[in-house]
DNA sequence: CGTTAACTTGAATTTTGTCAATGCCTGTGG
DNA sequence: CCACAGGCATTGACAAAATTCAAGTTAACG
């Protein structure tokens, strides 16, 4: 018997194919199956009332959806790209997981994962000026898609402006623009309209601010002391 | 023997006392406890290179913390009022989680409500404005401090304008304005500075935007079709 | 009761968003 | 294989929202 993996315990379930712009799920649908993603790449997302949109992340091959939920999934799940995905109910999921001591741990791995690049995502929607979102984005796929990323500079954007914007929580316009300028200052290079090619990494990262996020211990003691006053 | 939980376990552990502004740990500690918090609020932050500070969450009592992480914590966890914790090591704690079939979908549980919880910030963070973010800070606090929220209208603010800025992604001075503006319009009344009587809750929602934060799912079908041009 | 930090308010500036027009891929059909 | 249509992306001019800078004001604590 082989090592268990979450791949593994998928691995026998049949393949199930997603057009452009299909669905896996609507946010508020009963959360009734996990999904582990084979091709393809998809977005997921919240629509507020009025209609303005949040890209809470993007899901590549390898990357399980609908797992971190409650009864109903809290986002929708499209397809951005063909598709290719297996998939289990969630009862069984559970009761898989429960029952083997390998994987829970890698669940709970992925879990966490998930919950730091959530953080990360609020740390650059709350600090960061649009051209320091995009950098970062294009710094987080590129190294999403390949490990050295000195290696193949050659990045994909499956998605679309609008796509990206909404993610960022930028407009299309300012995204465009700010692609622009990056463009402009050879620090990336278009290859079509959906691929950049990195020519300047390290002033990519610089740019991103993913370089010295480091906390500096000395500073932050004294300067946030707050007052309880009704102590 | 009772029912084993999450608060159970800690219980037999000694109660640690943190003044205001002191740190549990650091970001970029070796993650070494996890800790429930008794009593008090604690703000959890990291900071950028340049000194941009950014509160991914307040921390109540009943709340975990150092939970959902990696190596190193992500964060920085300080306290804002006088606070009460109790902690275990991380090893210790893995070990009690794994052992007990009853304390596993607790934990996991609550890590899903913070993926929740997450997930609503960065909603909050890429498309709500000023009003819209204060209004549903205002909201969260009154649903977390009371279940019937109808029944207490007053409604502590331990922490200080700037870290609610912080954790708004806003100025110190756009909080200001805006309680103002919340003050003005009978929505709210101050309280002292330190808390605040909510007097037309339902106005609140509105503002807040979670009245019908629902999707439609007829319209967005065909909207954001993005199309994959290398297939 | 005075000192100091926190908060509020105002005016000017900057960034990003909005609206509108143009340009360019991409996929389709001749 | 090429021409064309339609969506997507880019660009520009203007508007709006939030930030920045600069005083004032208030409230907590010694």
């Amino acid at each position: 018997m082989p090592a268990p993996t979450l791949q593994a315990l998928f691995s026998n379930q049949p393949v199930e194919k997603f057009d452009c712009g299909a669905a896996l799920f609507w946010e508020g649908d009963d959360a009734t199956h996990v999904f582990e993603v084979l091709e393809g790449v998809l977005r997921i997302f919240r629509i507020l009332g009025d209609g303005r949109r949040v890209i809470t992340g993007f899901i590549y091959p390898g990357d399980l959806v609908g797992v971190s939920l409650k009864k109903r999934y809290l986002y929708t799940a499209e397809a951005i790209t063909p598709t290719k995905v297996r998939r289990f109910t969630r009862m069984r999921f559970e009761t898989e997981i429960n029952e083997s001591p390998e994987l829970r741990p890698q669940l709970f791995a992925r879990l966490c994962d998930e919950m730091a690049a959530a953080q990360d995502q609020m740390v650059l929607l709350a600090r960061k000026n649009a051209e320091e979102r995009v950098a970062s984005f294009l710094l987080m796929l590129a190294r999403r898609l390949c490990q050295d990323a000195a290696l193949c500079p050659e990045i994909e954007l499956p998605m679309t402006r609008l796509d990206m914007a909404d993610y960022l929580g930028l407009t299309i316009e300012t995204v465009s623009r700010t692609m622009t300028k990056l463009f402009n200052r050879k620090i990336i290079a278009p290859s079509g309209r959906h691929a950049i090619i990195i020519r300047n990494m390290k002033e990519l990262a610089t740019i991103a601010g993913d370089d010295d996020e480091d906390f500096r211990p000395t500073i932050h003691a004294n300067v946030h002391q707050a007052v309880w006053p009704h102590a």
